[in-house]
DNA sequence: GTTTTTATTGCAAATGATTTGCAATAATTT
DNA sequence: AAATTATTGCAAATCATTTGCAATAAAAAC
């Protein structure tokens, strides 16, 4: 059993909430397709196996997540593209992503001089940075050709 | 006469375009509102000097404006906020933004470090990385008390 | 284990931002 | 000044996401 399920379970106990199938299923699929979904992808990969599960119930279930810190949403620019969220299972503060504007695949990276930039504005400016989200665009060896 | 207006006349010139009442009072909203103004804020300004102008013609001139890389559009992940697209007179490679989470102002900056961060990203992968998108996201001093 | 409570779901309808089809309008060309 | 056609305004469409509400199903109480 996956560390976001567990974690997750323990915030919703904590107040209350109830451990369904649906936000079992939601959270497990989080784990398993590791690259940045959309609520539709979700919503596709779970039908497969609970056909009932309804789509508002992905979105309740993402944004509540999101609300808990337990996943972060993020909007890529692709260029002509629509404009959906995408989901990632992980903190917003630790890693950054290279978008192939080609083929829409994404790389995380992370780079310590992030941390510099992000100090280094706070010094000159006294703003508090929370999080940093560094998005590179481009095109990916194979797109390259 | 702003350096954008005469740009996009020019560019408009060069493929058989028509420099319009309606673009050339947009082209001056997105100078003279330096704030990243969304499509309704540049309608809401530009509707205040011409009351016929219509939102879907704001929409389409600054779509037209993106192609041409004139002006850039990005959507920054306000926490509770609408997912509306911003706009910007200026190319999105040189300089990024910090966004307090509370009263929503933006500050621009620009920071070496970041060019380093791409260019080790690309030795380290071969990916050929077009443009950087630095977001920041915190307080700034006046909301911090 | 059955009943009760109420959080959560599915559904359908609403929303907000943006886009599009089309006839009317107005820049430019002739 | 007339002809051409890019651009507009309008209304309706679209897409992603959210919401109200009655039905359902976890967990709690019995």
């Amino acid at each position: 059993m996956g560390a976001l399920l567990e974690e997750a379970t323990e915030i919703l106990r904590s107040r209350g909430g109830r451990m369904t199938n649906q936000r079992k299923r939601i959270l497990e699929s989080l784990e398993l397709l590791g690259s940045h979904p959309s609520a539709d992808e979700i919503f596709a990969f779970v039908s497969q196996s609970d056909p009932t599960l309804n789509l508002s119930t992905v979105y309740r279930t993402l944004r509540w997540l999101e609300q808990e810190g337990l996943v972060s949403a993020r909007h890529f620019h692709f260029d002509e593209d629509r404009r959906t969220d995408r989901f990632d299972a992980a903190s917003p503060i630790d890693h950054h992503h290279f978008i192939c504007t080609e083929c829409k695949s994404v790389i995380e990276f992370d780079n310590r001089l992030i941390g510099e930039v992000k100090n280094q504005f706070s010094r000159q400016t006294n703003c508090w940075v929370q999080s940093v989200s560094v998005v590179l665009y481009g095109l990916c060896p194979n797109c390259q050709k």
